[in-house]
RNA sequence: GGUCCUGUGGCCGAGUGGCUAGGCAGAGCUCUGCAAAAGCUUCUACACCAGUUCGAAUCUGGUCGGGACCUCCA
């Protein structure tokens, strides 16, 4: 019997999770158009989900965790014909489309890595799905709810809410709009033209001769539509009714609203149990995007170079910073709220690393009002980690117990206070939540560190040479030998060394 | 114009009717050759106004501020 609950953005309420096939879970997230880039906003919903699936998988679960790449751009940009935004880019860097697409997924990859984010089951491309799209598209006209316009394919909105309505799937059940109250944003477009009412949406557009990335359909040359894509591969990997899909708040409309159409005509039923939506990351109060012309690339937040950043920060660091606010909040962005995460982490770690040294043995808890409190906060972990992925409490309450980890470890609490059966359970229950279900990891930043150390010890062993005080200097390089490390004396009369 | 979210102490950020959030920063003490670390103690809060209530940061109404979406966007 699954107790967690999860806040479904579809219904605006708080639900006891129950997947729809006993033990088995369909996951799918929304992954990143690879024609830039990954910034700090788009850090939060892989993060966000690799702690959902972490914990589900951790329930006993089998999840398939499905997130695409969308490796065709598509877009419309104001006052202008449609036109791909990865072609685009790629005549400007003068990079093959693909050959573009290939290094942003490989940047992608990289920051996932970085994140020690367990990756998807499968990650399917739109590049790679254009048959099941055109399939699809087929099978939406095939039952009256598109239309076919110069090549280019449109999605009927007024007729998919009337119908659908009645079936209680109206357009605008996930976002909570109404079609009549949206903001006229329709400007002189050709394509604008084309659509029988604003609010339509472009199943599949043709191509102009200009455009990189085509397709054969049977409505002529062109590429698939905005949201097509992720209906396709989803249904095609999940199913037509799977139990979660997330993503970004910013794609709850249209991107999300439009599945949901496009779906439930397909399939016949609304594709999604449970709709997930992270929060954004802002930075001055204002969210993180390329239209605000103030994004912080990933790769400019590992080295520290962005003119807003004090310093580097690793990715332990970030994962951290994100884990502590709840993924239905904003988190606004600083310097310093940075600093104090990476301080925080690195407080817990250690904490972490002496409680794992701390020796059972069998002892009765000297004081059990500590004892009872301290296995209270145990169990909270799961109360709070199943109460909508409450990261954030769950880590505030270890931090409650570092205090009486690093007491014991000081042995300025005597390790007989709390009983060695709730040590363990402690050793054990921190391992399980910090590395397996937050997926904190180790940080590797030590490297830097390691370096400086070893040219101290190389200084002091060039002195000692200097000073032909040779046992001094044979210990540095006898005993650093035997710890793995070797030094080399090279023709130049620098010093390097390796590990062996 | 519509839909929705939000306003917590120097900073970040939990919390949704009574009970310590937590982290960072600040102060004091203990420990300490010095420093650091660590432990203990501690100061700054719940935008404003009114209402509901025995009791509100938490519910209701209003005011003001900030934001998201309605266009690609995590």
């Amino acid at each position: 019997m699954i107790s967690l609950k999860v806040y479904n953005s579809l219904t605006r309420n708080k639900e006891t999770f129950k997947p729809l096939v006993d033990g088995y879970v369909g996951m799918y997230v929304c992954g990143p158009t690879v024609s830039g880039e990954s910034h700090l906003g788009h850090a939060r919903p892989y993060i966000t989900f690799d702690v959902v699936y972490r914990y589900l998988t951790h329930l006993g679960l089998k999840v398939r965790y499905v997130r695409n790449i969308t490796d065709a751009g598509h877009f419309e940009e104001e006052g202008r014909v449609a036109e791909d935004k990865i072609a685009t880019k790629a005549v400007l860097e003068k990079l093959e489309p693909m050959e573009l697409v290939q290094k942003y997924t490989n940047l992608f990859h990289w920051a996932m890595l970085q994140f020690n984010n367990i990756p998807p089951n499968i990650e399917p491309t739109a590049t790679g799905h254009i048959v099941e799209q055109i399939t699809m598209i087929e099978k939406i006209i095939a039952d009256g709810f598109a239309y076919v316009v110069n090549g280019s394919v449109y999605f009927d909105v007024n007729k998919y809410h009337q119908v659908f309505s009645k079936k209680g799937l109206p357009y605008g059940i996930l976002s909570g709009r109404n079609l009549e109250e949206q903001l006229d944003t329709t400007r002189d477009l050709d394509n604008q033209d084309e659509k029988k009412n604003k609010a339509d949406f472009a199943l599949w557009k043709k191509a102009p001769p200009e455009h990189i990335m085509r397709w054969n359909s049977p409505w002529g040359k062109g590429f698939p539509g905005w949201h097509i894509e992720c209906s396709a591969m989803a249904t095609k990997y999940l199913g037509t009714q799977f139990d979660i899909h997330g993503g970004g708040m910013d794609l709850q409309f249209p991107h999300h609203e439009c599945e949901i159409a496009q779906s439930s005509v397909c399939n016949h039923i609304a594709p999604v149990r449970y709709w997930m939506h992270n929060n954004m990351i802002t930075i001055n109060g204002r969210k993180m995007g390329k239209s605000y012309n103030n994004v912080i690339k990933l790769t400019e937040l590992f080295d520290g170079t962005h003119p807003l950043l004090a310093q580097a920060y690793h990715p332990m660091t970030i994962r951290f910073f994100i884990l502590q606010s709840h993924y239905r909040s904003t988190l606004d962005f600083s310097n310093e709220a940075l600093q104090a995460s990476e301080k925080a982490l690195k407080r817990l770690w250690e904490a972490y690393e002496n409680l794992q040294k701390i020796s059972v043995e069998n002892n009765i808890a000297t004081d059990t009002a500590l004892d009872e409190k301290i296995n209270k906060q145990i169990a909270e972990f799961t109360t709070f980690i199943e109460d909508d992925f409450n990261t954030a409490k769950v880590l505030a309450n270890m931090f409650e117990i570092v205090p009486v980890i690093n007491a014991i470890k000081n042995k300025q609490l005597p390790v007989n206070t709390i009983s060695s059966k709730t040590i363990a359970l402690l050793q054990q229950q921190f391992k399980l939540f910090i590395e397996d279900i937050l997926g904190l990891q180790h940080q590797a930043a030590h490297q830097e560190k390691l370096a400086g150390i070893l040219q101290l010890l190389i200084d002091l062993r060039k002195e000692a040479k200097a000073k032909k005080d040779f046992v001094v200097s044979d210990k540095i390089r006898n005993e650093l030998a035997a710890l793995g490390i070797l030094l080399k004396d090279e023709k130049d009369g620098s010093v390097s060394w390796s590990f062996t």
